[in-house]
DNA sequence: AGTATATATTCGTATAAGTGAATACAATGT
DNA sequence: ACATTGTATTCACTTATACGAATATATACT
């Protein structure tokens, strides 16, 4: 699947979208509780921001019982997985507390 | 200098900012005129992306008489010069009659 | 000084994008 | 069937962003 670099950008210039995309390939999976309590941000916030990360190609989700398990896309194009691995990290976006999973 | 990952990105997501931008990765360096004609858009419309993307730290520009050269910013940070040099091109972004100098 | 050309800026407006609050939906367990 | 928990969606609203039109600034030339 082929992604265009506009909605690609947009995607990622978001600041909670781009914690999400830095936690996401800093852990692999999350679930969207853990990402919320990270974050420290509304459920329904964190939701959007998911979806609008999938709809653009970069995030693919698994249902497993209750909880939805978000990862970076592996069917990302090459170009994409070069940019997201290459972000610089920064205070502006401290990444807080982090993982200490309490959820699921 | 150091270049925040959000508005880098968002100077990014806007089609004419993103078709300047490759042009510019193309040509090294281009003038005001070249560019407003090879995207065949009105001069203002150029002048301020090109302005948002030097605020944003992609651009440097140097004036010579009467025009003012582009050209992406050398001091830019490498993982900003990393996504730039990897933005995969297509055909929603037709950058048209590439370059045949009329002005300057 | 006046004119012409290249580039930048301002202003008003239309559209897009993000948010909180409330609600809906989906799966699990009792 | 009901309650509970995890996740998604809708609505109303506010703010940000891009644009056209007009105007300003800067340099060069005569």
């Amino acid at each position: 699947m082929s992604i265009l670099p506009v909605p690609f950008f947009k995607a990622l210039s978001d600041p909670t979208r781009l914690k999400l995309v830095l936690l996401l390939r800093a852990n692999d999976t999350l679930c969207v509780c853990d990402l919320t309590e990270i974050l420290e941000q509304p459920q329904p916030t964190i939701s959007r921001h998911l979806n609008h990360l999938r709809r653009a190609g970069i995030l693919s989700s698994e249902r497993k019982g209750t909880w939805i398990w978000y990862q970076l896309d592996p069917a990302m194009p090459e170009w994409c997985q070069t940019v997201i691995a290459s972000i610089e990290s920064d205070d502006s976006l401290s990444l807080a507390g982090d993982l200490t999973r309490q959820c699921c």
